[in-house]
DNA sequence: AAGTGGTCTAGACCACGCG
DNA sequence: GCGTGGTCTAGACCACTTT
């Protein structure tokens, strides 16, 4: 293993465990240089890929930062989000965790192995300023991974008890996106008429672990909180 | 200026203008140290800017290869484009450019220097085996690039030409997406139902000219040819 | 075997933030 | 002034591709 990978990955487990929270410095450079044994060049290697990969921010002067990492998972953001989903009841769970046989709602195929076994699935229902924008179904395999009950997620973020409780990160996003005409479940879920237009997102999470996904299928009312996203090199 | 940067900026000026065409190889690094009085770890800098901006991609013991730049314009890509695009007849002007008053069918607000002037305006229909797919309005700043006739595009692509004549790079991309019914008029270019759900796309292309943006406002016709978007880490 | 990119060492000086 | 990250030099050895 590369020196420089070893380095990355004890930080990357270190701030997924908590032991360097949002918004703390790591260690200066030079410090890490002296504790791995390194030149400064592969500690910046290290620090680079944590920056590339969303975990940490450089400040000029001052230190690395570690950073809220959601943002970086994709492109859905919808707009108002990060302020109106500050306080609770942003999300309702419309159907808590259960172990099914697998459906044939998933638009992405499944590997072989997740195929083998049930899976997971919950429903919640999103909301901003109390009203619903997103009804949010969602898949992964039952064999690769336990059921996490609802009330064992963290800050309600099912991403970040992957992430700290199963060390299961997210590497990579896929997605289809349609304008579809709401049915009459999802119309009255997002309390709007059937046959409104309402935005089909389906989405496959590809994760560290090896044929380990996470499917999602979500209904958005884009009428008021329209999806955007940034993209800046 | 840096002098990574200044590294960075000739190649990519000779990758533009078409002296190291796509699928060639960039000189060695050992040569560009050479050439630049410079460090390997320098010139790898540079290179690595250019890998991230997706100029190049680096192939162990060959070289540093040009690759087509489109791919990393943003997120909307329609399935099947790279390969049913390939021939001819894909896209048709149902406007060519003209000069008019800005509009207000623009989602983004222009800058004060945008708004000063009028602006270039043209419209394109996109098609997929001879099936409309997506009506493709356009917009830019007529006092901060003269008009670029239709003919003059470079094959097809007004982003080629700005790239390679202009020197005028799109650095950034922002996006407001979200299901509409479709116009009477939409409903025609598309040959689909007035009514039935269309994607409807505001872009705002950031360029490397300061203040010069290119603004969209796109209609889809997903029920054939989903939006497709993959995001890897 | 020769040439290429990938990793790594051991230094140096500069620019920024803060007490 | 001191500690931090940002840039850069001069060199070494390794892994991969091609001839």
């Amino acid at each position: 293993m590369k020196k420089y990978e070893i380095i990355e990955d004890h930080f990357k487990k270190k701030i997924q465990s908590g032991d360097f929270p949002v918004d703390s410095l790591l260690p200066s450079e030079y410090d890490i240089c002296a504790r791995f044994s390194a030149t400064r060049t592969t500690v910046r290697k290290a620090l680079d890929e944590l920056l590339r990969e969303g975990y940490i921010k450089k400040e000029h002067g001052r230190g690395s930062r570690v950073i809220e990492r959601i943002k970086t998972l994709g492109l859905p953001s919808v707009k108002g989000f990060s302020n109106a989903m500050k306080q609770e009841g942003d999300a309702v769970f419309t159907q808590e965790p259960i172990i099914q046989k697998w459906s044939d709602q998933q638009i992405f195929a499944l590997s072989d192995k997740e195929g083998e076994g049930d899976c997971v699935y919950f429903q919640r229902l999103r909301l901003i300023d109390q009203k619903p924008v997103l009804v949010e179904n969602n898949w992964y395999s039952g064999s690769m991974l336990e059921l996490v009950r609802s009330e064992e997620f963290l800050d309600g973020s099912f991403f970040k008890t992957l992430s700290q409780r199963f060390h299961i990160d997210i590497i990579g996003v896929e997605q289809e996106i349609m304008a579809k005409s709401a049915s009459a479940e999802i119309a009255s879920m997002l309390t709007i008429q059937e046959g409104d237009p309402v935005l089909f997102i389906a989405v496959r999470y590809q994760t560290s672990l090896e044929d380990f996904h996470i499917y999602g299928s979500w209904f958005c009312n884009t009428e008021d909180f329209p999806i955007v996203s940034n993209t800046f090199s």
